[in-house]
DNA sequence: CGGCTCATTGACGCCTTTCAAATAAGGTGG
DNA sequence: CCACCTTATTTGAAAGGCGTCAATGAGCCG
């Protein structure tokens, strides 16, 4: 709330943004800060974080961040770009479980078995940085701050995973999806009404457990109905009560 | 792996156990070790959790462990019985998130937004111990062994609900949850092939996004086909091998 | 400009839900 | 201890939503 200036290369909530070119500066105490939602900006606690952080990328689409079965050493935390993970069984199928924007953290899943359980792909051109758990650990054992960021960082995943596990027909799926979006981009200081999908339908199918053709004739009805606006993968919300309307209405 | 005495009233797992009475002995460390599934017996890292916690209960079915909206102050372990977690939306439409068996800690969601999101109900006579966050978090700050059982408790939360992200068909949830059970009971050293839904259908049925009927159906056909031998609540997995076969097959 | 991947649209089929009713189980008070 | 009531579970039949298959069209990169 405080500072509008853009912390480490990553966006942060502002009502009004100048340019943001941080290249050079890390952007681990954004993270965590930003990812937990709380006003550390004055504080000396991650200081010590700042140390410790390693920019990686930019990794172009398609590419791995991370594979499932590695040993796990650090998270990431997203500073440009897009970022998926997909989990894939025995047999081949994948299941999309995530995607992460700017400012947000992935990784957390693979500190209790110690490796990836998924794989970590880009979606598009994205930059990270890389926060090795060990060292952030450490640091949290002497900065309760971080500790507590760590614990809410921990908690708010758990948090998304419950809210999107509601049983809802296709309509509200998409209506929740894009909303969530949205939301997350305005908490980045991105327009809300205004952006753009960088993942191909099939995997926003994936994630919501539809069917790719399923998801175009739902977009589709909803741009029939002036509700979303989309062409390809740019996305404008004229009217985002319209879609919140419809997530107070019975499942399917 | 060790020792194969009941901690704190909860049971651990062991090749044979035999009484256990313990409800004068706090049960957050075992919490914690159990739950984290690491061997921190000999440990003396836990001791100072041990103080801070408070035993509870014993809670009947259908009572509130918390509610949704309360102040979060506290995790739970749950000592005997088991507890659902629910959260409901302002129509009134409820969802079940999870089961939480003897040994499970539930509450990890409520620690970002500083109150519970969902309602904590036991099914059955339950009693859990009350861990108090702020003072386990100041223990944790002190004991590194701690803060990492902490986090890779939070980190397991997390791969589980990734865990069951799959869209796959009415029988294959079912196996999945039967196996899911098994497995879970026999972590806490109780038969896996041997053991009681504490939860009427209605609730499983919610939980695995499925109607009611639908999973009285598959049960019948599971029974049919011997997969399965329940009778009411009772369940006996005398092939579980059959099951697990299911979940290799082809999603619906 | 050619080949490719991705997105869209239509028709059909199947699994699951919904509606309805019977049966069983559990709990309470007499 | 039994009768009764309430809740839970099971079973049947029909409707509907979503997936699958197939084909067209749009966008993109080489």
């Amino acid at each position: 709330m405080s500072t509008q200036s853009t912390i480490c290369a990553i966006p942060v909530a502002a009502p009004v943004r100048s340019s943001l070119r941080a290249d050079t500066v890390s952007c681990a105490r954004c993270a965590l800060v930003r990812a937990c939602g709380v006003a550390g900006n004055g504080s000396v606690a991650f200081a010590d974080v700042q140390q410790l952080v390693e920019d990686v990328g930019p990794f172009r689409g398609n590419q791995f961040v991370f594979r499932a079965g590695e040993p796990f050493r650090s998270l990431f935390a997203v500073k440009s770009g897009m970022v998926k993970t997909v989990q894939t069984d025995a047999e081949g199928r994948a299941q999309v479980l995530g995607f992460y924007l700017p400012g947000e953290v992935l990784g957390l899943e693979a500190v209790d078995p110690g490796v990836y359980p998924v794989d970590g792909v880009a979606l598009e051109s994205t930059r990270l940085c890389r926060l090795p758990f060990d060292a952030v650990s450490h640091v949290a054992q002497r900065e309760p701050e971080v500790q507590q960021h760590l614990f809410r960082l921990f908690s708010r995943a758990i948090g998304q995973h419950e809210g999107r596990s509601w049983d809802v027909g296709a309509d509200q799926r998409l209506a929740a999806f894009l909303l969530d979006l949205s939301t997350r981009f305005a908490q980045r200081g991105l327009a809300p009404e205004h952006f753009r999908l960088a993942m191909p339908r099939g995997d926003i199918a994936n994630f919501l457990h539809l069917a790719p053709e399923t998801v175009s004739r739902v977009l589709a009805r909803f741009r029939e109905q002036g509700m979303v606006d989309i062409s390809g993968r740019d996305v404008h919300l004229p009217k985002p009560e319209a879609l919140r309307a419809l997530l107070r209405e019975a499942a399917a």
